[in-house]
DNA sequence: CCAATATAGTTGTAATTGCAACTAAATGCA
DNA sequence: TGCATTTAGTTGCAATTACAACTATATTGG
């Protein structure tokens, strides 16, 4: 019996890794879109995102639109200022609460948004045509469980 | 019938959108190891993924990291120069043609890189322990068909 | 052979990021 | 009350990134 029982070789086979792959795939399918969204509406992915929050929960603030993105606070106030340069989006200081201030799409902003959404979800069609019905299923039930696991994980090697 | 028979309403549900989901899933992914790799080894995912190559194709030119880590080749050239730094990669001048370089782990290098690996194969396992065995090999080859079909995907909306 | 083109790699620079420090307002509690 | 702590948001700054321009070498086709 081999003295070195390694479960694995001392070789990382990169394109097999997990981590690597799930980085690559991201990538990949986040350039096909980004490069739609600037082009057609000059928006930036976080930008996007942004608004794609306020589309769904209009009145959000900064900080709430921040973490459902998982953005850094001060890259979400930079590009907010952008929108806001761009009109596409409104805040008000809400007055229950002067430190905080309320987003909403514009009039202009909710266009744009409106446009938007049918180019995301075309994409996203276009990207699951490789899966059947079931496997969609699948896949989306298997990113969510190895996303609230990973949460758990702690490493101290 | 309803006039307006779209087939998505006019809100995206950003949580459920692919690859929204797949961004959030690599970033949170990486950014456990990203942390190990850091603290223990002052690597950046950059410099290990480029150590990684190395470790796999001893000899590959600087350009053939770039393509294969999928990195431009500027960034590749400056972690490179960390590297060179710290004396964990040796590159010579390919005589043969002049302008490549050959790249190769020093000795230093290879002792890190196979500190590394099991502590990169250690996190997968970890990851992967809320899957069985067939879900891995399932997510596995769901992940390489959607990568393969992303690259033939062209939007024009 | 040589001019045009292609390839490997580096560098300049502007834009973006990440982190911490900061301001201002709100909350907790002695 | 009033002082310490927390929270929302912005800003300063160093590090990193993206893209293009650049140098040097190699290849190609007349």
């Amino acid at each position: 019996m081999s003295e070195n029982s390694q479960e694995h070789p001392a070789v990382l086979t990169l394109e097999r890794f997990l981590p690597y792959r799930l980085s690559i795939l991201s990538n990949r399918i986040s350039e096909i879109i980004a490069n739609t969204y600037r082009d057609k509406f000059a928006l930036s992915i976080t930008q996007w995102r942004i608004m794609a929050v306020l589309g769904e929960y209009p009145g959000a603030s900064a900080d709430e639109v921040s973490i459902k993105i998982q953005i850094e606070k001060s890259i979400v106030s930079r590009a907010l200022q952008k929108l806001l340069e761009r009109h596409l989006v409104n805040r008000e200081v809400d007055e229950a609460d002067r430190r905080r201030q309320n987003l909403t799409l514009t009039k202009t902003g909710l266009e744009i948004y409106q446009q938007v959404v049918p180019v995301s979800y075309n994409y996203e069609n276009l990207l699951q045509e490789c899966f059947s019905e079931k496997e969609r299923a699948l896949f989306d039930s298997l990113i969510d469980r190895l996303y609230d696991h990973a949460d758990t994980i702690e490493l101290e090697n």
